[in-house]
DNA sequence: AACGGGCGTTCTACATAGTGGAACAAGTCG
DNA sequence: CGACTTGTTCCACTATGTAGAACGCCCGTT
């Protein structure tokens, strides 16, 4: 395939070990993590050093990532306008259901928290933002697959190496998805919590993203879900229409204008 | 001076450019900007879209900053114990202001905004969070610059070349801010604003941050002003106790103890 | 005080890994 | 249909990064 370049993707594996590390790490430690020897981590650090990706305690001489790395992820979120389109809706989805809300975007195989909106702002540390989550498992995932090509899906499903009938399972919950147009689980990823989805269509009619809200299993009586289908559906409906996005109904209508 | 590697920091600086950049960027674009070959630029981007740095748009092969950076970020907070300490004085703050709350960390001669809590969340967008700014301007680097060591303040003043009456004029606002506490400067950085600062000091009794209020010019009544000073300190400070920082004084009595 | 073991850093000969111009492919506009 | 773009691939050259070993430093131990 591609070209490549090695040093960076070298470099890339350190910073995630030191994101990974839940404090500051030495030299020979990062070197036994990322599998290098000392003297070339040694110099991959010296040049994130200069850019500001890493710094260092010069008392110690333990490393930890940079602030450089905050100027970066500004431009991530700018780059994405799903996530400036979505943050109203997900600021008005907050308030009505009192749950927390993230929105998710696909990243090829994968989906990552972008938005996380809660009561108490301390969870951003525990959440899970940015980190890639696998799109077969979750209702934030399964609400983007649900609305995916039948190729790609084969091919990620064939990632996920499920046995048949977990395929089998997942598919008529996928179908299910479809026809409601919102995913439902319980404790699926994370013990006792349950989730609602539904999926963000771009202008092409393609499924880019989810709308999530997060809630404990305890607290999620029938009627309550019922609700909050209905408000999860129209958050993503509202982002998906300043996308561009037109229900099928409207696009013939449009055509045969 | 010790030895770097060229390839990494040529990436850093495709990623800079990427988050400059208001929207996507082709190869050829970037390349123009970096002043590099295509072809180099190409392979750098290669590597950085399969670590997840940047993603491609596969129909028009523009590139962006990918989410895998979002995966850093939080490390990078979750890495500076300051941030997380602060952030509930924060808002502490910023109940009590009504105003826009920012806490800056000094990275070596600049300091960088890694905080930011507002009303209107959408400024999160505008605001400067990660981008290095000088300590001599603008009251939440002069907070800092006030208590550091006087040689590294010389190095410092030398690095910005200020004229013999810049630095003088400083240096009286900087002896002021030791008496005071707190710095207040108007439509230095920004004009129609302003700004009162407090710094934050860590157990070895260093100015490693700043907490800030920000306002405007014509908000900002001399009584409101001394309020806003008397609640800056006292947050300030609060974050510096839980750091274990001790005043001179507390120090005194112990070592007497 | 002398010692050993841990660390981060520097050195150096070697060859691998990255470079960039030029050629190619694929669109896009006039 | 050609003359521009653009992104991508090729390839010979050498500059660039490699990793082991040596160095110096700061610990805690004996």
């Amino acid at each position: 395939m591609a070209q490549h370049i090695q040093s960076i993707e070298r470099a890339a594996g350190v910073l995630e070990a030191l994101a990974d590390a839940d404090g500051p790490m030495g030299v020979t430690e990062i070197a036994r993590r990322v599998n290098l020897g000392k003297s070339t981590v040694h110099r991959i650090l010296a040049s994130l050093t200069r850019v500001r990706f890493v710094r260092m305690d010069p008392a110690s001489h333990q490393y930890t990532l940079g602030y450089g790395l905050l100027q970066l992820t500004s431009g991530v979120l700018r780059g994405s306008e799903v996530s400036m389109i979505a943050l109203p809706h997900l600021r008005d989805l907050r308030r009505k259901t009192r749950e927390t809300v993230t929105l998710n975007l696909r990243d090829n195989h994968h989906r990552v928290v972008v938005e996380r909106l809660d009561t108490s702002h301390e969870i951003r540390y525990v959440a899970e933002i940015g980190w890639p989550l696998p799109l077969h498992v979750g209702a934030g995932g399964k609400a983007i697959l649900a609305f995916m090509d039948e190729g790609e899906v084969l091919g990620i499903l064939e990632d996920a190496n499920l046995s048949a009938t977990q395929v089998r399972k997942l598919n008529s919950q996928l179908k299910e998805i479809r026809t409601t147009g919102t995913a439902y689980t319980l404790g699926e990823r994370l013990p006792g919590a349950g989730s609602i989805s539904a999926p963000v269509f771009d202008h092409e009619g393609a499924a880019i993203a989810s709308v999530n809200v997060l809630s404990l299993e305890a607290r999620l009586k029938a009627a309550t879900v019922r609700n909050f289908r209905r408000l999860v559906r129209a958050a993503a409906m509202a982002v998906s229409g300043e996308l561009g996005w037109q229900p099928i109904s409207a696009r013939n209508r449009r055509i045969n204008a």
